[in-house]
DNA sequence: TCAGTGACTGACC
DNA sequence: GGGTCAGCCACTG
């Protein structure tokens, strides 16, 4: 059963398990990291499979402008936001506060 | 097989 | 300064 890709999802796992407790990414910053910054659409694909892993904190990844753009596929309309607020991050709009304060770069922190 | 779509991003007008 | 277009790779119909 296809196996080809899990190494790439396996690669978006290990980073977004590593974002620090009230931090957030961006789709691009994780491509990025791994190789593939023209093809952030694959790490919003990989979410999207991912979305159903508990250990991968998917609401804490956004795109570049803060903008919880993925929170339509968690369960409740407002799960994304909630879960985001829990840990201290402010959201209006669905779209965080100050995004660049909690920004999380793997490339420069994970580095 | 071809065409459309998607949790994105950067460049262009 | 804000909207539009194209590129990116993989999956689905």
């Amino acid at each position: 059963m296809k196996s080809k890709n899990d190494n790439f999802f396996q690669k978006v796992y290990a980073v977004v398990k590593k974002i620090p407790y009230g931090r957030v990414t961006s789709y691009g910053a994780i491509a990025k990291h791994l190789g593939m910054a023209r093809s952030a659409r694959m790490v919003g694909w990989a979410m999207n499979n991912a979305h159903g892993m508990e250990d991968v904190p998917a609401h804490r990844v956004v795109n570049r402008k803060g903008l919880l753009t993925g929170k339509h596929h968690f369960e409740g309309t407002n799960l994304m936001q909630q879960l985001l607020e829990s840990e201290g991050i402010k959201i209006k709009s669905d779209q965080i506060l100050e995004f660049e304060n909690f920004f999380w770069d793997p490339s420069k922190e994970l580095k």
